[in-house]
DNA sequence: ATGCTTTCGTGACTTAGAGTCATTCATGGG
DNA sequence: CCCATGAATGACTCTAAGTCACGAAAGCAT
């Protein structure tokens, strides 16, 4: 009985100080960009406080008074990294309209240019996800889970609502499901660390990729999808990639 | 281009050493052995590699010889947790033959009773998933696609033998996503640390995560499996579950 | 055995960096 | 103008990883 689970429920680590403060939000913002630059370059381990402190030209003590640890810095800068990405269903409206799939494709298919454009948050949802500690990592769940920063929750109703996704499978499941896969996806399509030989040795190829991102939606597809194509009807999931358009950046 | 990839391909850190060692093989097998209980007790931060040599009665020095450093001992713990583990195929030859997603199903059953049968190295490889540093996760990655430890390749070509398994979809996408998706639906099932909603408040219930085990091979079954079903015709993915019998741990 | 070489073990030492705290400073409300 | 409260400081402590010069032991010849 020992060990796993230190214990049932504890209370929550890292709580955000008080909740109230007037104007010294401002320096706490600037603390938390700064170390977000520092935190993406060189890891977690890697990048110093002091670093941090003196770029700002500030006392590395007053970081510590801001956020009491490193761990709980990181957990602020992770906060406001994941808290900056789009949500599926900020897609374009005609992409929404063209249904669930779509807009999974829609989005596979800009994630390399999305990270490309701006780096540093993916890299600190990175290290989040995989590269600090387990204590962390488990207040950074509960956050996933509350607050659910990229609507997976929204998006899987609206693939129900549409039709679209199988009505008979929980949709707890559906939506752990979409977000493990998706996010190893991507993980593996844009990172050395984690490539799960997927993309090892292809990855000059484009059309490789492409390829792959239509396999993986077909096997979605099957896993979550219901056998109907919703809304304006479409032979399939699309033949060709669609001319990189219009990719403005939500948030 | 800069960041994320610090560079194509860098040389394989945690070499370990040259490769010949006559006796001495014994110590470090003892300074594992001690580690592997440190790291899965405390995590890997809050394990001094100080206490270990204390434990061991042998200078900290000495470790550092063996191993490094810290993240070297460390992975060479988790390479030995990592393959104390089952491989897929290791299932009984009764369930094996009752084909693909019935070892599937033996095995997500079973993960509970082995997990409190022997918890430290499933705590290690949960450690080295997610709870020490990106660097170090690359390694492990490196790791586990050379050396396939639970066998799943393996495993997918069997699937694929007994044409239980769609031969339209890339193999190694196959293995992908049973990768992912079974690691993390056993982590979901075992831990508090990354329950992604999925179980959180239903530990209690077990023929509720018997539902669930059920859903999530349906779901499975219909993302990368044919339609019919193999060897020894059987309706479905079976009614009830069968009594734990038989549940000899492996290597 | 006796040297000679190579590996192993040691523990005192260095170093880095997280975290603390008594004191000083700012600021805004009365 | 003055005091109370919160913010900032930087010198300090402390912990734990990592180093290294030296001594001990173990091969391995002759």
């Amino acid at each position: 009985m020992g060990g796993i689970a230190s214990s049932p429920i504890d209370p929550p680590r890292y709580v955000r100080t008080p909740l109230l403060r007037p104007r010294s939000e401002a320096k706490r913002s600037r603390i938390i960009d700064a170390a977000m630059q520092h935190f993406a370059k060189h890891g977690y381990h890697a990048a110093r406080v002091g670093d941090i402190a003196d770029e700002l030209g500030i006392a590395k003590g007053s970081i510590f008074q801001h956020f009491g640890s490193k761990d709980g810095l990181f957990f602020e800068v992770y906060k406001r990294a994941v808290r900056s990405f789009s949500k599926y269903l900020d897609a374009p409206a005609e992409v929404r309209a063209a249904g669930f799939f779509e807009v999974l494709y829609y989005w596979l298919v800009r994630t390399e240019h999305l990270l490309h454009e701006d780096w540093i948050p993916y890299r600190i949802s990175l290290l989040g996800n995989y590269g600090t500690d387990l204590v962390l990592k488990r207040e950074i769940n509960r956050f996933l889970t509350t607050e659910d920063p990229y609507g997976t929750v929204a998006f899987v109703r609206f693939g129900l609502e549409r039709g679209e996704l199988r009505k008979d499978t929980d949709v707890e499941m559906i939506v752990s499901i979409l977000d493990w896969t998706v996010e190893r996806f991507q993980d593996a399509l844009l990172t050395a660390e984690l490539d799960p030989a997927l993309f090892r040795r292809q990855s000059q190829m484009p059309e490789k990729k492409e390829a792959r991102i239509r396999q993986f939606l077909e096997l979605l597809k099957r896993a979550i999808g219901t056998g109907s194509v919703a809304g304006k009807a479409r032979p399939e999931i699309r033949k060709a990639a669609p001319p990189v358009a219009a990719r403005k950046k939500a948030l």
